[in-house]
DNA sequence: CACCCTCGAGTTCA
DNA sequence: CTCGAGGGTG
């Protein structure tokens, strides 16, 4: 869909040639596919290597002469058949790259088990199971025998293009072995950094003084996202070095329906399937077993989960797939996984490490928290260090003193999380941890924020360093003013004082006032990233780095962050009022409430102005809240903050609200509808399809519950899905969303409406 | 009084 | 993304 070109009205001769080379470029490329086919099919060839580069060569010529006249799928731009492929570069899969649902225990794969036996009916099942790999899952397509592209997964619809990579590990067939190769085939599998590579690996990076990769996926998913360009012979060597030390693994095909697969190979199976790849040279796993009984698959599953370094590469789990590919066809699956395969996930690895010591932070709200700071070790595939261990209370619960051998592991395989003491190892020189009396970043006496709470919090909201950074970092998080280059380090930066100067701001207030001449001097002290110390040069003294300067020919000006930074902030002033609302850190006033009290009262003056019963009586806002903004207002300093930020040309309103009371304008197709958004839409940011919802007149909710009209389901979508699932309510694609927009809950109908039992009807893949 | 919902914190890696 | 805590609503 190339916009014809009208900027320049052509001669009217050139009509007559335009048309010309059209009927020779459409010539031309038909008779180039034809030859291509021909020759990748097999067949010998009906003209000469030199006629057909000739052809190309002319196709090309007119191309350039015409570029209206280039399609995107011109031979021109592939070569031998493969498309000349850019790194990265989003690659849409022909078929769905689905993803598989998990059981945790037998008890759960005997369930699943059973219901793939109940919904076969007559047929005998037989499954297949294989290690799962933990790597990167990428698709290959292959046109007539020849690799196309070779893209990551993605969120399974659209993946990067990283062909040039995977070529160059020189274990992928660019051709396929053996004849007839269907049109269009995708291959599924993973591509995994082998164990002892990768120790070698480590070894070599660390011998070099380059940084270490935490484990194997980190290793094989880095390696794959090379670029070669603009480096030196030196670095590219090295690149192609590892990206051949990756393997692969196949299990999988797709966009090659079932009836066609059978005929043109007479596979039926899953592990027919498999022995047809082999033969096209594509690398099989040799662990994988087909078993007939269910009893079987449990033994396999026993046997690898005691041996899982016994393979070349890390497991995640076992897979078990239906052998039948009819079955397959007979079962379907649901709108993110297959219901013929599933993988048993092996529970999450515990570690022993040894706890060094317990440290107090806190954080934006002042509350301190203790956690673990351990050896590193590795766990379920990171590397962690720290963990959380929220309060005194748990601290003591866990029984855990400073210096014991402590049990680790990852809740959910992301959340590190102190088991507990192995108390056997204890040898007496542990200690016990100490909740401070004090804040450890500005001495104030920390106390509860009320009688009785466990919790404690530093009072001393507004000088507390990690307070205010707390909160500076919180003002342009992406829930609040969005303020892309003033994250972590900039925040910090801000607000820490650097010899000799005090910061640059002592609270939030002086936020919008800032200038170059503020910030272009700012010091601050490089940390170790593995250990938080400071950095410290060869003569002992801390090193120090300037993130706001740069120095040109000898002449200090500002860096790009700090022009950025300035003006990302001048633009921040615009911003809606709920925005401003979130940033000011006000308890409980969080995007949702916020945006409700900014919709009914329009400034931020309205709001200041009202009573506790005026506030409460907003949608969404009770007494609680109402008290926290009208405590708000009463601190000074919280005063100063609108006053200078106000001063510095924040409105603090929305433009063309009629004032306190005003009701948004009701009706809109949604009106009284709530819609949850989950995975990744199609056409939608995040925030975008909650905005859409809203400005349809909906509800957008966060958690799906009973109340919840429709779920937005994409790619990607977690546990929300299921919930939804098992509740009841109508899951919808990107798709029906956007009619839902446009047309309201009634253009959606012809489709089951309410409770859809147990999802029938949906999609299957292929 | 029983849900249902939002807030806030923590973590890790690309 | 997940959880616990605590607030709001019917």
């Amino acid at each position: 869909m190339a916009a014809t070109p009208a900027e320049s009205p052509l001669p009217e001769k050139t009509d007559v040639d335009l048309e010309a080379a059209e009927a020779e470029v459409a010539r031309l490329t038909e008779r180039i596919l034809a030859l291509r086919d021909e020759y990748y099919g097999g067949n010998a060839s009906t003209v000469s290597d030199a006629d057909y580069d000739a052809m190309v060569r002319r196709l090309d010529e007119l191309e350039r002469a015409h570029p209206g006249l280039q399609k995107q799928d011109s031979p021109t731009q592939t070569v031998g058949g493969r498309a000349q492929t850019t790194l990265f570069a989003p690659v849409t899969h022909a078929e769905r790259m689905l993803s598989l649902d998990n059981v945790f225990s037998e008890e759960e794969l005997a369930e699943w088990a059973a219901k793939v036996v109940r919904d076969a009916g007559s047929h005998t099942v037989r499954f297949l199971s294989e290690l799962k790999i933990d790597g990167l899952a990428i698709n290959l397509r292959y046109e007539h025998g020849v690799l196309v592209t070779a893209a990551t997964r993605g969120d399974g619809v659209v993946g990067e293009d990283v062909t040039q990579n995977v070529l160059l590990m020189g274990t992928i067939p660019e051709r396929l072995a053996g004849h007839d190769h269907p049109p269009l085939v995708e291959v599924r599998g993973e591509i995994f950094f082998p164990v002892a590579a990768f120790d070698e690996l480590n070894a070599r990076q660390l011998a070099a003084g380059e940084r270490v990769f935490a484990n194997p996926r980190n290793a094989a998913s880095g390696s794959l996202r090379q670029k070669v360009e603009n480096k030196s012979v030196e670095k590219v060597r090295l690149v192609r070095e590892r990206i051949a030390g990756l393997r692969m693994l196949v299990h999988g095909i797709g966009a090659w329906p079932v009836a066609e697969l059978e005929r043109a190979t007479g596979a039926t199976t899953q592990s027919e399937v498999y022995e047809v790849l082999r033969g096209w040279g594509l690398p099989i796993s040799a662990h994988f077993r087909v078993f007939d009984r269910l009893e079987e698959v449990a033994g396999y599953v026993r046997e690898y989960g005691g041996n899982r370094a016994s393979v070349e590469h890390q497991i995640d789990g076992i897979v078990v797939k239906v052998d039948d590919l009819g079955l397959h066809e007979e079962l379907g699956a649901t709108s993110r996984a297959p219901r013929w395969a599933t993988a048993y996930k092996y529970p999450p690895e515990e570690v022993n490490t040894k706890l060094l010591d317990i440290v107090v932070s806190v954080g934006r709200t002042g509350r301190a928290t203790p956690f673990a700071v351990m050896q590193k070790v590795e766990v379920a595939g990171s590397e962690v260090r720290q963990a959380t261990l929220h309060n005194q209370q748990v601290v003591k619960a866990k029984g855990v003193l400073i210096g014991d051998t402590v049990v680790l592991r990852k809740a959910g395989d992301v959340i590190p999380e102190v088991l507990g003491p192995v108390i056997e190892l204890r040898d007496g020189s542990e200690r016990e941890f100490v909740m401070p009396e004090d804040c450890p970043e500005c001495g104030t006496r920390l106390r509860p924020a009320k009688e009785g709470d466990i919790d404690l919090r530093c009072p001393n909201a507004r000088s507390c360093p990690a307070q205010v950074r707390g909160r500076v970092e919180h003002i342009a998080s992406r829930g609040a003013l969005d303020i892309e280059m003033l994250g972590e380090v900039s925040a910090a930066a801000l607000t820490q004082p650097f010899e000799p100067a005090e910061p640059p701001l002592a609270t939030e207030a002086g936020l919008f006032d800032l200038t170059v001449d503020d910030i272009l001097p700012i010091r601050v002290v490089v940390r170790d990233p593995e250990t938080g110390l400071p950095r410290q040069n060869a003569d002992g003294t801390p090193r120090l780095m300037t993130p706001f300067q740069r120095t040109v020919k000898k002449e200090v000006v500002p860096s790009a962050r700090a022009v950025g930074m300035l003006r990302n902030l001048e633009d921040a002033k615009t911003k809606p009022l709920w925005r401003f609302l979130v940033g000011l850190s006000i308890r409980h006033v969080g995007p949702v409430a916020a945006r409700a009290l900014a919709d009914h009262f329009g400034s931020l003056d309205a709001i200041r102005a009202a009573s506790r019963e005026e506030l409460a009586a907003v949608e969404g806002v009770g007494g609680i809240i109402a008290d926290a903004l009208l405590e708000w207002f009463q601190v000074d300093w919280h005063v100063e903050i609108v006053e200078r930020w106000s001063a510095a040309g924040v409105r603090f309103s929305t433009p063309g609200h009629a004032g306190p009371g005003a009701a948004a304008a009701a009706g809109g197709v949604l009106a009284g509808i709530t819609v949850v958004a989950t995975g990744s839409l199609e056409g939608f940011s995040r925030e975008g399809a909650q905005e859409a919802i809203l400005a349809a007149g909906g509800k957008a909710a966060s958690t799906v519950s009973k109340k919840t009209d429709f779920v937005v389901a994409g790619p990607g979508a977690g546990s929300k899905l299921g919930k939804a699932e098992a509740l009841g309510v109508r899951i919808i694609d990107a798709a029906q969303f956007a009619v839902l927009l446009e047309h309201g809950p009634g253009a959606l109908d012809g489709g089951a409406v309410g409770p859809a039992d147990g999802g029938a009807g949906e999609q299957t893949a292929g």
